[in-house]
DNA sequence: ACCTCCATGTAAACTGTTACATGATTCA
DNA sequence: TGAATCATGTAACAGTTTACATGGAGGT
C-alpha cells in the first residue's frame, strides 16, 4: 500500500523521502501511516523496479538530498492499481477494543481511568482534524486553486477521520457511563 | 497482540487452534483478525515459552487435536499486559481512504461505482453486527448467566463495530451525493 | 461428483516497527 | 546547553499474509 501512496504523491511533483514523510504525516497518516525507514527503503525498491527515477542534489552541511521523480511506468502502475476497484472492505485493528473485550475481571477503577485517558487522546486528535479541515477549506483552496478538485477528495477523507473520532468519543463516553452504573 | 487474544480466550477454557480460530472469527475478528496459520504458530511459541501447555487428543479419521491450556505463567503474562494501561491511540489503516484520496483524476463513474459497492459491503457487515448483537443479548445471556459481566464487555466492543459501520455508511452516502453533484 | 466442515501444519514472502548511526543548523 | 529541524540510511526483528499440503466425514 505504501508503494501506491508514494507513487500517488510523486504524481503531483518530484519529492525526496524526507518531503514525502512530512507530507504523509500531514495527510494520509490519519488512515495510513509509515515510518521514515519504510519510506526510504520502499523508494529504493521503486527505483530498482523503474517506477521512479532519482537524482542526487548536493547540499552543504547536511546529507545530499535524493529527489525522486515518477516514471511513465510508475504512472501506469499507479493508474492500473487505482482503476481496479476494491471489492472487499478493510478490517479494523483496534488494540483498545481487544483490551476492553478482556477487561471484565479488571479493577473497574483502572478500566475507567483508561477509558478517560482514551477520551482525552481522541479529543486531542479530533482537534487536529478540525484544524486540518480549516486549513484545507481556507488557505489551501485559495493558495492552490488548481487543486480545487483534489482538495475536494482530500476533504472527503478528512471528513471520515473527523466522523470517526466524533463517533469514537461518543462511544467511549457511553461505555464510561455504562461501566460507572454497572 | 494475537498472543494476548489467545491467552485471553484460553483463560476461559482450554481450546485447540481450530476452536480459537472459530471463536475469534465470531468475536474479536471485527477489531482484530488472524489467519489460522498465525494462530497455530503463535500457540506453538506460547507453548515453548511456557505460557500454555498442550496435550494431544487422538482422533479417528481426522488429525489429532492439540488442546492448549493456559499456565500460571500465562495467566500472569495476560494480567500484566491488561493491567498496564494503554497510553496511545490506535491508528487506522483504511485502504479505501487511500484510494479515495488519490481519486480526483479518475473517471467519476468508476469512483461512484466503487462507492456504491463499498456501501453494499458495509451494509452487509452491519447486518452481521445486528445479528451478533441480538444473539449476545438474548441467547448467550440466558444460556450462560455466569458470563453476565463478560457479555457486557463483549457488547461494548460490538456496539463500537456497529457504530463504526453506521457512521461509515453515512459518510459513504454523503460522499456519493457530493461526488454526484460535483 | 462436489462442496463444506473438521483439523493441522509448514514455508516463503511481504510488511512494518524499533533501534542504531551520523551530523550540521537554528532557535530558545 | 539542549531541543528541534533538516536529511539520510541500515539492520534486526516482529508481525502478517499467502500459498502449499493432506485427508476423512457428511451432506446435496
Amino acid at each position: 500500500m505504501i508503494k501506491y501512496i508514494l507513487l500517488g504523491y510523486l504524481k503531483y511533483q518530484p519529492m525526496t523521502g524526507y518531503d514525502l514523510k512530512q507530507s504523509l504525516d500531514h495527510s494520509v497518516s490519519h488512515f495510513w501511516h509509515a515510518h521514515h525507514s519504510q519510506i526510504y527503503t520502499t523508494l529504493r525498491k521503486l527505483d530498482n523496479d523503474g517506477l521512479v527515477s532519482s537524482e542526487i542534489i548536493p547540499q552543504q552541511g547536511s546529507p545530499d538530498r535524493r529527489l525522486y521523480t515518477i516514471t511513465a511506468a510508475g504512472q501506469q502502475e499507479m493508474e492500473s492499481w487505482i482503476n481496479q476497484p476494491m471489492t472487499h472492505i478493510s478490517l479494523l485493528k483496534e488494540e483498545y477494543l481487544v483490551r476492553l473485550f478482556f477487561s471484565a475481571e479488571r479493577n473497574p477503577q483502572e478500566v475507567i481511568a483508561e477509558l478517560i485517558l482514551q477520551i482525552k487522546l481522541h479529543e486531542e486528535k479530533l482537534q487536529v482534524f478540525y484544524q486540518l479541515q480549516h486549513h484545507l477549506e481556507n488557505n489551501a483552496r485559495k493558495e492552490h486553486p488548481e487543486f480545487e478538485r483534489d482538495i475536494h477528495f482530500w476533504l472527503f477523507t478528512l471528513k471520515m477521520g473527523l466522523s470517526f473520532e466524533e463517533m469514537y468519543i461518543q462511544w467511549l463516553n457511553n461505555t464510561l457511563h455504562e461501566i460507572q452504573n454497572m
